[in-house]
DNA sequence: ATGGTCGCCGAGCGA
């Protein structure tokens, strides 16, 4: 089974580019951030025409996710639990960035779709919203441990983990995503048993899954790491292969991120 | 130090 993570800035503008992008690599299960469009306005039929069952989990103009699968997906949750103010909307959140279902390809493997805030600028309320958000993160991945079964947790984390996860970090020193405090959030999560599928398959230098769209970052390379898939246990058994797909940054009409994909075994 | 680029939509925010 291979899942592939892509946070896509905008379905509208990045339609085609996707479409090519599944045509091409064929991803059983591709999990979507920042479609940027309620339910209603996402393209359903340019997957359902691919052979995918589409379930999303919207908002309008901000932020958004979506998981499309070959095989069905399953006993959905949208809203990562815990939220103040829980229940309005059928959601758990303000802010749409969370969705998961169970995927059954020769195994059952629950699929959770994240798209974490970014927090800028730090210190400030939304720095305190994504502190608070990775806290319910890893009380939901705690959950699922207990269960036992395959997961895997994507998307765009939004946390760049190590110095070497970017070209330059010395320019992120105080920025939400690299402040010691993340990095020790993130370390809290991937530290209750999950592998960072990327960092098991390869140490190599400059691995990075986000170029800003300013200052040609992508001509000379300045990216980050910010988009990870972690494993739960049971799914890091499974796991064949891991890996950024790169080229879809120098395409026409690109996102500012590149896909990042696991070969399961399930 | 500033401004540089995108996508959402139709001004300005978020990244």
């Amino acid at each position: 089974m291979k899942i592939a993570s892509y946070n896509i800035n905008g379905i509208k503008a990045r339609a085609a580019t996707v479409r090519d992008w599944l045509i091409e690599t064929a991803p059983d299960v591709a999990i979507l951030q920042e479609i940027k469009t309620i339910d209603a306005g996402f393209p359903r039929e340019l997957f359902e025409d691919l052979g995918y069952s589409v379930e999303t989990h919207g908002q309008k103009s901000f932020n958004g996710v979506a998981l499309v699968s070959k095989y069905p997906l399953e006993d959905v949750v949208r809203g990562l639990p815990g939220a103040q103010g829980a229940g309005r909307n059928g959601a758990d959140d303000e802010e749409a960035r969370y969705i998961e279902a169970t995927v059954v390809g020769q195994k059952a493997v629950r699929v959770c779709g994240l798209y974490l805030p970014n927090g800028n600028p730090a210190p400030g309320e939304k720095y305190a919203y994504k502190l608070a958000w990775m806290a319910r993160l890893r009380a939901r991945a705690a959950e699922l441990l207990a269960s036992e079964e395959p997961f895997v947790m994507a998307g765009d984390y939004n946390v760049i983990p190590q110095a070497e996860d970017a070209a330059r970090p010395e320019a992120w020193a105080k920025d939400a995503l690299y402040l010691p405090e993340t990095r020790a959030a993130f370390r809290r999560i991937v530290n209750l048993g999950l592998t960072d599928a990327l960092r098991v398959r390869t140490q190599a230098p400059d691995l990075y899954t986000f170029w800003d769209f300013q200052r040609g970052a992508w001509a000379r390379n300045d990216g980050i790491r910010i988009d990870h898939v972690l494993l739960s246990p049971q799914a890091a058994d499974l796991l064949e292969d891991c890996q950024i797909d790169t080229a879809m940054r120098a395409r026409e009409k690109p996102s500012d991120h590149a896909p990042i994909w696991v070969q399961l075994a399930a």
